[in-house]
DNA sequence: ATTTGGCACTCCTCCCTTTTGATTGCTAGG
DNA sequence: CCTAGCAATCAAAAGGGAGGAGTGCCAAAT
């Protein structure tokens, strides 16, 4: 074997020995569990190679190695040619296709309770959401003389409501006689060509399409639907953060929540999956974890997110072929949400 | 002071002493913070005396007193008679009047996030639901030949969708025409009413009608809506969980859930503030733990519930007078969605 | 040029002991 | 019934090796 190839191999032995283990690498480890055939002292001159390189660091001056998030890269890009993991897509299709009688919503945490059990890490899931709404139904009904609620109803089975008041009294009557007139008037159409559409309108039906705009508008503003977390538990029992202080940073990022943001802002493409290690991350208090994201859904209609969070050392090559195969799935899901 | 007004004294100090400072509480300490006109050894003969009659314990034999679950139980009975904490609710009013164009979720999460603030601890709040759903209006929205999109609109604007399959091609013009002349026949109706209803309906209509009654018998069997947790960071901050290990057996019970059960099964009485203490929880798993909680909303109508999880020893006094006042706000902001 | 064995050195971890300081329990006297 | 004083108790902090795992480096072997 020449040296190179070696040192590649070493580094390869080095990262998922300490992604299973967590504790630092001994060169005596090295060569005795993968069988190389030289001495530990030569792969002691690797690492000191690798050390240079930048690959690996020693925590102190007799420890084994850990790997850096160079290491980890060099490791990601390494697996990702040829990754293939039958059992996980077996595993989760027999669970997912059974979709549930109890809503979306509910479906989608369970979905992200299954694969946060299997990758032991944190799962966030958003639900799927068209970029630009469209308007499909709206509802009023009267609550005090001068108020009502207004009830919209989007494509994509999307809902959201608001209350209303106007500057007369209005009965009931009326407002099913308006909600019908202008569920009719604006079939189809998004925020923008709502308002675009000067018509003579009353007092109240200007009210109430103001408003009605104003509510998609809110709708496309968020990007993504309400984010699932599932595995908590899991990703705060990993050894990384057992002392106290550590899971509590963490746990004071998870409810602050502009990490979000910061995840879901990716720019995605179609069926792709995303690895963020470690300070390839702008957002500082997300540099000691890494992210592995996916969209699903389609582009164009609705899409949602589904991502795993966990420790730098996580195990790369089934997340990224779990986060595959279940994107798929739930883009195929989806298109019956259509 | 009588010997046994003096013990009183003696153990509401230690109580409250322990709440704020989390320490054990030596006879010294209570002499000397609370200005009393008697030695530390006299102190101690009471202190002797509250142990044996189960008020407090000492975790080790040179170590102050720290109350019991009996003492916090005898504690917030004391302080139940006179509760009054102005400015608690002139803070929270302030911020909850501006209620939110973000909808009712978003909102109720923001409420959430104030209380936990102010208690510094976990709340858990649910979102206002009838007993008994009534039944609004539908729509159908077709996927492909054979499936549509049902999504029901309830009263209090629930909402739920399910998807439907039929047994023939079902066009769009045809669901739409199913749909008006269904929302027309059910209007107002619980799930039962629905299904007692047995007029000529065609296989279509029946088909629809099930899954209606279905999607409401759902929503009625979830006793409160979707609860939103606030404030996690803060509880376990708190230096009873300090040790990882006891902070990850409390992530692993609120990730389990059943908990939550527990805490909604409860009869609540209207305006009532209920505190259970440690063991006094039937749930083993929070018996190291408090719960505060309290109905919102009108009982007939919608309601909610709002309740706060913290170590026992737990400000009760802010705790109960803010959740006392929060139920009352969230009560009159409840009664615009009826 | 690469590999290897050997050895000194480093640094962490564990365990044991000691010290320190706080606090109680008890007893005898006010 | 209260108090002063004192011995007893125990946790937490500080100190101190001993042990051990592992590297770095050098000189010799391949």
């Amino acid at each position: 074997m020449a040296v190179g190839e070696r040192r590649e191999t070493v580094l390869r032995v080095i990262v998922e020995d300490y992604i299973t283990g967590a504790v630092p690498v001994a060169s005596k480890a090295i060569v005795e569990k993968y069988g190389l055939k030289v001495s530990p002292a030569t792969v002691r001159n690797d690492t000191a190679y690798l050390e240079r390189e930048g690959y690996i660091i020693h925590p102190h001056h007799s420890a084994g190695s850990i790997p850096t998030d160079k290491a980890y890269r060099y490791y990601v890009e390494l697996i990702g040619e040829d990754i293939d993991f039958p059992p996980v897509e077996e595993y989760l299709t027999s669970y997912i296709l059974k979709e549930a009688k109890e809503g979306l919503e509910q479906w989608l945490k369970t979905v992200a309770a299954l694969l946060a059990g299997l990758v032991r890490n944190l799962v966030v899931i958003t639900s799927p959401k068209p970029v630009r709404c469209r308007f499909k139904h709206l509802d009023l009904v009267s609550l005090h003389d001068f108020m009502a609620l207004l009830i919209v109803v989007l494509y994509e089975a999307r809902i959201s409501r608001q209350v209303l008041s106007f500057q007369r009294k209005v009965s009931q009557d009326e407002l099913t006689r308006l909600a019908n007139k202008l569920t009719l008037a604006y079939a189809g159409m998004t925020s923008s060509e709502i308002l675009a559409k000067k018509e003579d309108l009353s007092s109240e039906e200007r009210r109430i399409s103001e408003c009605l705009a104003e509510v998609i508008t809110a709708e496309d503003k968020l990007e993504y639907g309400e984010p699932h977390l599932e595995g908590l538990y899991l990703l705060l029992s990993q050894p990384e953060f057992t002392s106290s202080p550590s899971m509590l940073r963490i746990l004071e990022v998870l409810e602050k929540e502009d990490w979000l943001r910061t995840i879901l802002r990716q720019e995605f493409k179609r069926g792709e999956v995303k690895v963020v290690i470690g300070e390839e991350n702008p957002e500082p208090a997300l540099q000691h974890l890494s992210l592995i994201t996916s969209q699903y859904g389609q582009p164009d209609r609705a899409s949602g997110i589904v991502g795993v969070i966990g420790p730098k050392r996580m195990d790369y090559a089934k997340t990224i072929s779990s986060l595959t195969c279940l994107s798929a799935l739930l883009s195929d899901a989806a298109v019956e949400y259509t």
